[in-house]
DNA sequence: GTTAGGG
DNA sequence: CCCTAAC
């Protein structure tokens, strides 16, 4: 076997949870009048959140008249009562962490948020993916419970309008049991194991330009600091990341390592970091990873996997039928190997009936800047405004078959291609917000001034990709946990495949938009990551970290200090240019000069990614050429190099070839 | 712990 | 970005 730590492909053999089913009585209720087989209960209750969300404001009577308070209040009923008992699984190790939610949040209708009131009793549950909807037909599923495995993946191609989708997806996972009349009583048993991913918080330096300094970003993306350009001059968090940093690399270390160890030692250091919310860092890296938000293009190599990518999983050979789906335009593959797919009777019926397990909600990325003095629990409640105020904005609930969207609500499950017998190779949920960006409605008594509003920094020219986090099944009873996370990373890659380039978002797009919120005090202990502990998958260490593009400001910095440092310093050139960004090693930043060598040496048409500015790459090739003679000659110090570049000033302007640095470079050199 | 390079 | 050899 091969020793590398990753696997890149397969994704086979994840087998998911099973998750609790409502209660007959519920499901009944939800049951389409004119439906007996109940085959669009999902996709009601899907729509009846959807809609409750939607008409927050009042009854803006959506669409879906159907849509009655009942369902919603028998919706709400399932998931607090699944969430009473996840929250004793989950919280204490999930939430603690700093998570944006937590018992501040349970199931109190008195501090909902009247915008907020359809968030679910527990808003967390948006958060933690636990939201299981199951639509089931006839009684006669017994002998349809069986074992199931449940392909997932994410596609990322296709969707016509895959910007949306984008926003809010519901990703599903199947749960195969048979009818819960028969075999589970109204206490629907909650899988402790739902995945409870969060994303992973970190915080943002500001950048020197930046005016805030007393601030701290959230950044829901892990790879926000891009946004904030340099990192040179922050001062406010310094000792935190640094602590962090150090921390970064020693776990960085530890995972890396091929025969990773728990010592004692370590775990004490561990159990220290988690107030900071890095406690489960290290054993989850790659949970938080494939959270961490990200948007950027998949190599080339990699390309080709997410191709096949679905997001909808179902046996179709089941009875039931389980929908997976991702925000990534809902796009899906079969990623479950043959051997994934648990042989499962097949007792075709005429009328089939679709069971859809809704796993979880993925939320649009929030950006989150709040004062250092500000508490925690205020930091909590922000994120919690702010994911309710984008839900509150109203949303709507989408459907991908096949990779295309479904818009036309009348048509039946079987003409959408949704039928027992049909072709359901593909399909998907999303949950798209009817608008954007959300008003700020929401005044916490601790939020004093929350105004959420779509931050535009230099992070528009990224692929929207609004996903505050993915939606990971996970597996409780985790039999397969060494194949889950083999897994992982495709999972991973899937979940954050960046949009298709070739699949440009069409209408309707919200993208680039985030929701930012903006509180005033916070503690400085808020910072922390916090990365998210799902209890389960601890086991897999290494994961290959999650790209993050370097941003023109990032290059600029670097090249800035290449120009004075020179090659072969590149801790120093780290230091200088990306002191505070602890995601950045100086073989980050050497790679990265590697790559802009390259970069600057091919064709403008050749070059993929975030455009650089060719007047970058321009000095990226004379300091590059600079240094490479310099190394040539003698070790050229700092101060030589200036000083030949101040003797060439002027006359060699022109001249890349030419040892000496232009102007420019002279000038940031000073 | 850093560098330098190949993958 | 990862991995390693080499320093």
């Amino acid at each position: 076997m091969s020793s590398k730590k990753r696997v890149r492909h397969g994704f086979s053999g994840y087998e998911f949870p099973v998750i609790p089913k409502a209660p007959r009585s519920v499901r009944r209720r939800h049951s389409h009048k004119n439906i007996d087989n109940d085959q669009i209960c999902a996709f009601e209750l899907l729509a009846a959140v959807a809609g409750e969300l939607l008409q927050e404001s009042e009854s803006s009577a959506c669409s879906n008249a159907a849509v009655g308070k009942d369902k919603l209040s028998d919706c709400r009923e399932v998931v607090k009562r699944e969430q009473l008992k996840e929250d004793n699984a989950v919280k204490s190790e999930c939430f603690d962490q700093g998570s944006c939610v937590e018992s501040d949040y349970l199931p109190d209708p008195a501090m909902q948020e009247p915008n907020l009131k359809y968030s679910l009793d527990k808003p967390n549950h948006i958060e933690n993916n636990i939201f299981h909807t199951e639509v089931e037909g006839g009684s006669s599923n017994l002998e349809d419970v069986c074992d199931q495995r449940t392909d997932t993946g994410t596609q990322k191609e296709l969707t016509d309008d895959g910007k949306q989708t984008e926003d809010l997806t519901l990703a599903n996972s199947c749960s195969l049991k048979g009818p819960i009349e028969k075999h589970v009583n109204n206490n629907s048993t909650i899988n402790s194991d739902s995945s409870v991913q969060l994303p992973w918080y970190r915080t943002v330096p500001r950048p020197s330009f930046g005016k805030q300094r007393n601030s701290v970003k959230l950044g829901i993306r892990d790879d926000d600091e891009n946004s904030f350009g340099s990192y040179r001059h922050n001062t406010n968090i310094r000792a935190f990341r640094q602590t962090s940093h150090s921390g970064y690399k020693r776990m960085r270390k530890m995972l890396t390592s091929r025969r990773w160890k728990v010592d004692p030692q370590l775990k004490d250091w561990e159990r220290s970091c988690s107030k900071y919310g890095m406690k489960s860092f290290h054993r989850n890296r790659k949970r938080v990873c494939a959270l961490e938000r990200c948007r950027f293009e998949i190599p080339s190599k990699r390309r080709k996997l997410c191709h096949y990518s679905s997001v909808v999983a179902y046996d179709q050979q089941a009875n039931s039928k389980s929908i997976s789906n991702s925000s990534e335009k809902g796009i899906k593959r079969d990623i479950t190997g043959a051997g994934a797919s648990a042989s499962v009777r097949n007792h075709r019926k005429k009328d089939s009936n679709v069971k859809f397990s809704i796993k979880s909600f993925k939320v649009p990325e929030l950006f989150i800047e709040v004062p250092e003095n500000e508490t925690v629990g205020s930091l909590k409640r922000t994120v919690m405004e702010a994911v309710k105020t984008i839900l509150g904005s109203g949303l709507r609930v989408g459907m991908v078959v096949q990779g295309k969207k479904v818009r036309d609500d009348n048509k039946t499950l079987q003409q959408a291609g949704i039928s027992q017998n049909g072709n359901l190779d593909t399909l998907g949920f999303t949950l798209e917000p009817s608008s954007y960006p959300v008003s700020p409605s929401l005044h916490s008594k601790d939020l004093p001034a929350l105004s959420p509003y779509v931050a535009d920094h230099d992070l528009t020219r990224r692929p929207p990709n609004p996903i505050m986090e993915l939606a990971l099944p996970s597996s409780s009873s985790a039999p397969s946990e060494s194949r889950l996370d083999e897994h992982d990373e495709d999972y991973h890659e899937l979940a954050l495949s960046p949009t298709n380039p070739i699949d440009p978002p069409s209408d309707v797009a919200i993208s680039g938009s985030r929701a930012l919120v903006v509180v005033s005090p916070l503690n400085a202990e808020a910072h922390p990551v916090v990365p998210v502990n799902p209890k389960n998958r601890c086991s897999e260490l290494s994961q290959r970290r999650t790209r993050r593009p370097f941003s023109v400001a990032e290059v600029e910095a670097l090249v800035e200090a290449v120009e004075q440092l020179g090659t072969g310093r590149w801790r120093d050139v780290k230091i200088r240019a990306f002191e505070y960004a602890d995601h950045r090693t100086y073989v980050d930043v050497k790679d990265k000069w590697k790559t802009l060598v390259h970069t600057a040496s091919i064709a403008p048409q050749q070059r993929r990614g975030e455009p650089v500015p060719q007047e970058l790459l321009d000095r990226v090739l004379i300091a590059h050429d600079y240094w490479s003679k310099q190394h040539g000659k003698h070790q050229a110090e700092p101060s030589k190099m200036i000083e030949a570049q101040m003797q060439n000033v002027g006359a060699l302007e022109n001249n890349n070839n030419s040892v000496s640095m232009p102007s420019k470079m002279v000038g940031s050199a000073i």
